[in-house]
DNA sequence: GAATGATGTTACCGATCGGTAACAATGCTT
DNA sequence: AAGCATTGTTACCGATCGGTAACATCATTC
């Protein structure tokens, strides 16, 4: 409601000691902060970005920080549910594009992911990444990892299940360990290797070989 | 009242504090670092460690630590290494188990990896984790990193060939993809999670495709 | 206009980071 | 015994870590 932006450009009468002083609402700062970090965690690492290096790239102060947020543990959860809630939408995308056709769906997921994640540039599964950075599986972060990883499997087990393979345990076994392979990869390998173009390749030969009548 | 504290920069005079010292071999005090990092990078990720850790696990004095080593970076290309010769050992002891039987020493692989990397408390591939926790390029570590992918690549290309895959190169992606995918879900996931222990069977699956007669 | 609570700013905390200077004690060589 | 290089020890460096106290300034409400 209300009132305009605070008019802090004029300049008519300068008081000696009055310097203009930012003055950000709540929120603003906190969506800052949260742009900041989902740049920042995601591309150097959470463990080697400091509060300071936030504040700075989300011109806020560390106080105004440390008043919406409890710790850096409290920020790399948030971190981690919008990382979150982007990788369910890419899924749900990729799957959206074949209505009914749940074969075509897995397929899809994969299709997508190569190119998402053989960008130059790119720098692997937010998960994987922090669940690295911080071994101690009993660190709140892991406990995001663990959830996502349980969901996706669900989804593909879903998936697999609804394209008809003979064993579909195996297969959303054998897609998960495509997927945690192909994020991997871009790291290892890098982005724009081979490898990770041939990922919807071994996707396919994986899906046919579950799904199609053999024995 | 004591001045003697207040002078901690003229220590002139003073009893004879003959304390016995204990003297380590130069070549002594580099293996015991070199097992110290070897545990600490693996175990809790070679940028939490700090190197007064790695001297107070190694027993030695941080100075014998510098004069053996350049820096901190330089301990990491030693751990690395040691790390490499210990995967190509496993690699070439699976390999050893079926001699002239390319297709089973390529499923043995899978088989001994699976249950290496299934034990609970595994930390996963240390080649991934460092190139994780190190993202730029260019750092030093990134460049054995990629040469161990690079010679891993290599070496199942030369299987997948013997193994008269009809598509070599796309048997090779895969099993690379999916030890990747291996390493990884053993943290984004569980060492012990059911996905660990299917990994033998999704090897299986995906070479009996690619090498057995279809067209 | 005064009170009030939210925000901005500065300065600081103890701990730890990777790394080093200076010096005391040792062992080996001659 | 004397010299000498190597090793052990302490104490320290500047920088950065995550986090906070104290106070100045703001916007809003009574």
């Amino acid at each position: 409601m209300g009132n305009e932006i605070n008019d802090t450009n004029a300049v008519a009468e300068q008081a000696p000691k009055a310097r203009p002083r930012k003055v950000t609402q709540a929120q603003d700062a906190q969506a800052q902060i949260l742009d900041a970090i989902d740049e920042l965690f995601y591309r150097e690492g959470a463990r080697a970005v400091g509060v300071d290096a936030i504040v700075k790239r989300a011109g806020v102060n560390k106080m105004s920080l440390y008043r919406q947020f409890a710790s850096k543990d409290a920020l790399m959860l948030h971190y981690l549910a919008g990382r979150e809630a982007r990788f369910w939408k890419y899924f749900d995308a990729s799957v959206a594009k074949h209505p009914g056709k749940p074969r075509e769906q897995l397929q899809q997921v994969f299709v997508d992911m190569a190119e998402r994640v053989g960008r130059p540039g790119y720098r692997g599964c937010p998960f994987v990444n922090i669940a690295v950075e911080f071994p101690d599986p009993a660190h709140p972060v892991r406990g995001v990892v663990a959830e996502n990883k349980k969901q996706l499997m669900a989804r593909l087990l879903k998936l697999a299940t609804q394209a008809g393979a003979r064993d579909p345990q195996a297969l959303a076994d054998g897609a998960a360990l495509l997927i945690e392979g192909g994020y991997t990869a871009t790291q290892t390998y890098a982005p724009g290797h081979p490898l990770i173009a041939a990922l919807p390749q071994v996707a396919a030969a994986m899906i046919a070989t579950a799904c199609d009548a053999a024995d």
